[in-house]
DNA sequence: ATGTCAGACAACGTCTGA
C-alpha cells in the first residue's frame, strides 16, 4: 500500500499537478493539506475519474486538509479533542479552524494535518501553535489508547516543525524564526511520546530529504529547503514501511507547490481490523 | 529551466498569509 502527503498550497490551483501526480505515483492513500477551499468546492469529480474517494475538512481561503482514497475511507473524524482555535480578522470570537482530520483507509489509520505556522516567535499565532499541538497529542493519545483496534496508525502532514538544524537548509539563518525553536521542538518530542516514529525519508539527490522550499530566491534550485512535511507512525505502521521518500520531481517546473509529496510504501501486513 | 504565489475583495490593484 502507497501512502502519501502533500501540502498543496490550494487544491483548486494545484488540480493539473495534482492530478498528473496521483496518475503517475498511483497513491493508495493521499493526505492534503492547504486545500484552501470549503468543502462544497472541492474537485471531487476530477479526482474520482482517478479512482479515488475524497474526504474533506475545509472552510474557504485558509487552511483545509482532506484525504484521497482508493481503496475506502472510513470513520472520518473532524477536527481535534478539544482543539483551540484563533481569532481571525474580523472574527469576533476565536474559532477552531480546519486543520486535522483523522480516517480510515483500506485498514490503515490516517491523519492528515497542518499544524499553525506560528508567524513570529512570541506571536499569539506562535502560542496558538503550541497550544494546537498539544491537542494533537492528546486526540493522538485517544486514539491509540486500546479499544481492540490493530490498525496501523500514523499522522502525517505539514508540521511546520524542522525535527533538527539539520533538516534546515542553513540553520543559524533561522536561529531567531519559528519552526526551529526549541519550544516547537519540545512539543514534537511530546507528541511522539505518545507512541510516534519520525519515519525518515530516503535521500534521492542530497544528503537530506527537504519537503519544502520557498517559492522566492531561487530556493528549489539552490535546495534552500526545510523538512518540515513529516509522517509519524506507531510501531505497527512504521514495522510495515518498506520504502519512503520525497517526490521532489513534484517540485519542479510550472505550477507547483511550494511543497514536495513524502511518500510511504507499506506492508500493512495481515489484515487483523 | 526555476529570481513568489494564491485567494478575496469590489477588484481589474492591493491586501494578507505563507
Amino acid at each position: 500500500m502507497r501512502i502519501a502527503t502533500w501540502n498543496v498550497n490550494s487544491v483548486v490551483a494545484r488540480l493539473p499537478r495534482l492530478l498528473e501526480w496521483l496518475a503517475s505515483a498511483e497513491p493508495d492513500v493521499l493526505c492534503l493539506q492547504e486545500v484552501k477551499c470549503a468543502r462544497d468546492a472541492f474537485p471531487y469529480e476530477e479526482v474520482e475519474a482517478l479512482g479515488y474517494e475524497a474526504a474533506v475538512h475545509g472552510a474557504g481561503r485558509w487552511n483545509g486538509v482532506a484525504v484521497l482514497s482508493r481503496v475506502g475511507i472510513d470513520d472520518v473524524r473532524l477536527g481535534l479533542v478539544d482543539e483551540p482555535g484563533f481569532l481571525a480578522d474580523g472574527a469576533l470570537l476565536p474559532a477552531p479552524e480546519q486543520r486535522a482530520m483523522g480516517a480510515t483507509c483500506g485498514g490503515v489509520r490516517v491523519w492528515s494535518v497542518y499544524v499553525p505556522n506560528g508567524r513570529s516567535v512570541g506571536h499569539a499565532h506562535y502560542a496558538y501553535k503550541l497550544d494546537w499541538l498539544a491537542a494533537l497529542r492528546a486526540t493522538v493519545t485517544d486514539e491509540l489508547t486500546p479499544t481492540g483496534s490493530t490498525s496501523p496508525f500514523a499522522v502525517l502532514g505539514d508540521f511546520n516543525i524542522a525535527p533538527t538544524d539539520a533538516d534546515v537548509w542553513d540553520a543559524d539563518l533561522f536561529r531567531e524564526s519559528t519552526h526551529v525553536t526549541p519550544g516547537e521542538r519540545q512539543a514534537l518530542a511530546d507528541l511522539l511520546a505518545a507512541g510516534l516514529t519520525d519515519v525518515m525519508p530516503r535521500p534521492l539527490k542530497h544528503a537530506v530529504p527537504f519537503t519544502y522550499w520557498d517559492y522566492r530566491q531561487l530556493a528549489f534550485p539552490h535546495n534552500h529547503g526545510m523538512r518540515i512535511d513529516l509522517v509519524l507512525a506507531d510501531e505497527r505502521f512504521r514495522s510495515g514501511v518498506t520504502d519512503a521518500y520525497v517526490d521532489r520531481n513534484a517540485r519542479k517546473g510550472k505550477g507547483t507547490s511550494d511543497h514536495a509529496p513524502v511518500v510511504v510504501d507499506l506492508d500493512p501486513g495481515p489484515a487483523t481490523g
